[in-house]
DNA sequence: ACATTGACCTGAGAGC
DNA sequence: TGCTCTCAGGTCAATG
């Protein structure tokens, strides 16, 4: 579940329920997700604090203590945040649950244990430290230096999208709506689109990414028009009706309209 | 330097 | 029902 949209949904999400409460202790549940830092020493920091305020780069969400530093998350291909009562049961496969004066609780979720759960002192630091690159919505990364990005690989245009490296948010799924959006086939090398298609591209990128933010990442309240819904076996193309191709791009299985996405 | 592959984890769903 | 197999929205190390 979580890239870009996902994760700027659950820090919305984090902003809503959680900020400047009391945190009267933190459970780790799973200390090997923990990195940098012992479980022990995590949970002295986070007691007593409460979150100030948040952030996003990527994948990654950083939640500040008010004191000082930040709680760095990372969700893995699975996972999110869920805030509920004290008295209700823990919420599956939660790592991390921090306890409120509240009487509520806001848990960390990620089934698959391919997580990341860390500190930091400054967010920016820690995305360069994991060699991220720009954030795919960063008002910085304007159409030029998209370009140049671009410009540097050479490889399919799925993979090239997905590396975190170059631009830092973009997984698999949405690497498949930029592209259905942008009408460019998956399997297309980077080194062989125009100077029109790495401009539909980034337009794509940036539109298709705010619109499934607005949609909170949630397939039911995408507009029309959008591949997502129709992401499956014996999905149908959005916009000419013809059955979805399924290839695997770059290790991971991809959907496109072979006919909207020509070669 | 860049691209691709397999391993890491756990669980859901399909097929028998 | 219960078993096995396949697959999954990520990332890193190892390999080509």
């Amino acid at each position: 579940m979580p890239e870009l949209p996902d994760v700027e949904t659950f820090r919305r999400y984090l902003d809503a329920t959680s900020l400047h409460q009391r945190i009267r202790r933190a459970v780790v549940e799973a200390p090997e997700l923990v990195h940098g830092v012992s479980a022990r020493r995590l949970r002295r920091i986070l007691a007593g604090q409460a979150l100030a305020s948040s952030e996003r780069h990527g994948k990654y969400l950083f939640g500040a203590l008010e004191s000082d530093g930040w709680l760095v998350l990372h969700f893995g291909m699975t996972g999110g945040l869920a805030y509920s009562k004290l008295d209700k049961p823990l919420p599956r496969h939660t790592r991390l649950w921090l306890e409120f004066d509240n009487g509520y609780r806001l848990a960390y979720r990620s089934q698959r244990k391919l997580g990341r759960i860390a500190l930091t002192g400054d967010p920016r630091a820690y995305a360069a430290e994991r060699g991220l690159g720009p954030d795919a919505l960063d008002p910085e990364l304007d159409l030029e230096r998209f370009r140049a990005l671009m410009a540097k690989r050479r490889g399919k245009v799925k993979g090239v999208l997905m590396d975190q490296g170059l631009i830092a948010g973009i997984g698999n799924i949405y690497a498949d709506e930029v592209l259905f959006q942008a009408g460019i086939r998956p399997t297309t090398r980077v080194d062989a689109m125009g100077d029109e298609d790495v401009s539909r591209l980034y337009d794509a990128m940036r539109s298709t990414l705010q619109a499934t933010i607005e949609a909170q990442a949630d397939p039911e309240q995408m507009p029309e028009g959008f591949l997502l819904p129709q992401r499956h076996q014996d999905g149908r193309c959005p916009r000419c009706g013809r059955a979805l191709a399924r290839v695997r791009v770059s290790g991971r299985t991809s959907y496109y309209c072979p006919r909207c996405q020509p070669a």
